[in-house]
DNA sequence: GAGTGGTCTAGACCACTAC
DNA sequence: TAGTGGTCTAGACCACTCG
């Protein structure tokens, strides 16, 4: 086991039970590294994890501060709508609209580094939240993991389970394009409201660990049914606004 | 000058000037301490932070590769729209409608941890990108900074540049949510856009770096105004999906 | 001025990748 | 099997906070 993994957890479970509330100091390093028997080189490591998450913050000089209780979720929840709906304690549904082989479009083939006219598998899925249309998700796979998309049952609750599953690690990296959008004749229809009412649209690239692109994706939600959290610390810059 | 931070510098530049092009790996660890002049530990701390900035991605065993050349943006520039828009060579304006000093309202009170009733500094700005109304910007202010705030001048650019130059680092964290919304009367007519129509929003809430919050803001972006872009990568989960 | 976090070093061993 | 990154240690010094 990872040292600096477990202490991290002691920590988060520390702090989500209430041991360590929100606004109180935590121990001084020199004294988490002696009761749990670590060098502090380790303790560090797991209190830049924790400050990662949002959930401890620091300044020089001055003990670390709880600062939260709920952790971001990670990668993989992120990327997976079932896994956040369940998490949530609601009963998340899927159905496949359309499922079709294709050329790339030049904005695919770009996005997943694909050359020209290389073929993608397509896919639509209309997301429910507790029987309602909550999610229009347009997945395109590149090519060389499309069969094995194509093998998992297409109306299993979560694809990146079963892919995750039969593959290992898939994912290593996302990145996400976060905008708003009117719903336009086809997406008004199937989620359910008005045309040109707003969406909330999560453009999403997915990559393997060691940076080959798996799939894009764009999501589109109806107002109020998730919001997106980020985190922001001095120490870690991870959004961005930007041009479209 | 910080070591690690100037390891990070160098390398960060030799990406940005394509002597790293996107895809090559990077040379290994040793190496890069040995030329440094540095330890292996200040080389993974810098490496630690381009990883965070979506720059480099590594696993065990293989070297660290190039995965982008664009950083994310710092937490200043984030929170500053008017640094924003000049760092994309575009011009910011902006213009207070209103500026307000009045008990804060239930929910600005939890979110900046205020006694019920407490005075908060409710301002209203529009703020325009090369002359076109871009966000409308209703920005809540604790008691305890508003006489700062109220002290620089309200037409400046940038407010968050000016309280940065008389207080000091004043903000260590931020967390904002992320959504969509349609257009109310007021919103329309000053953003010029037609009523329901939608609005890229996100709320903000900024702490000190002690975790003291200093302000709390609903910004409303026009469509293709701006994208938010989030990276995450396996190590570091810093977006979540939420339950309005 | 004592306490505490931020930075840096030097060296070690292990797990994994790539050839 | 050699190379490389991931983890951990022990010790040092500095910058900053706080009473």
């Amino acid at each position: 086991m990872v040292l600096h993994r477990g202490l991290a957890d002691d920590l988060r479970q520390a702090i989500a039970r209430g041991a360590l509330p929100v606004g109180s100091p935590l121990p001084t390093e020199a004294e988490l590294a002696a009761t749990h028997g670590v060098s502090r080189g380790t303790v560090r490591h797991a209190l830049t994890i924790l400050a990662a998450e949002g959930l401890i913050s620091s300044r020089q000089g001055a003990r670390h501060l709880v600062r939260g209780t709920e952790r971001t979720q990670s990668l993989a929840e992120l990327r997976s709508f079932a896994q956040w709906a369940r998490g949530q304690g609601r009963q998340p549904s899927g159905e496949v609209l359309s499922t079709v082989r294709r050329p790339a479009t030049a904005r695919e083939a770009g996005l997943l580094h694909l050359e020209p006219g290389a073929e993608v598998l397509a896919v639509l899925r209309l997301r429910g939240l507790d029987g309602e249309p909550a999610m229009l998700e347009r997945t395109s796979y590149a090519g060389w993991i499309a069969d094995a998309v194509e093998r998992v049952d297409p109306r299993a609750d979560s694809v990146t389970d079963r892919l995750h599953a039969e593959l290992g690690a898939v994912f290593g990296h996302a990145e996400h394009l976060i905008d708003a959008v009117a719903a336009g004749v086809r997406d008004a229809a199937l989620l359910g409201v008005r045309r040109s009412s707003p969406l909330l649209r999560a453009r999403r690239v997915s990559t393997t660990p060691s940076g080959r692109p798996v799939e894009c994706s764009d999501d589109r939600y109806r107002i109020g049914v998730v919001t997106f959290d980020v985190h922001t610390t001095a120490g870690g810059p991870v959004l961005a606004r930007r041009a479209p």
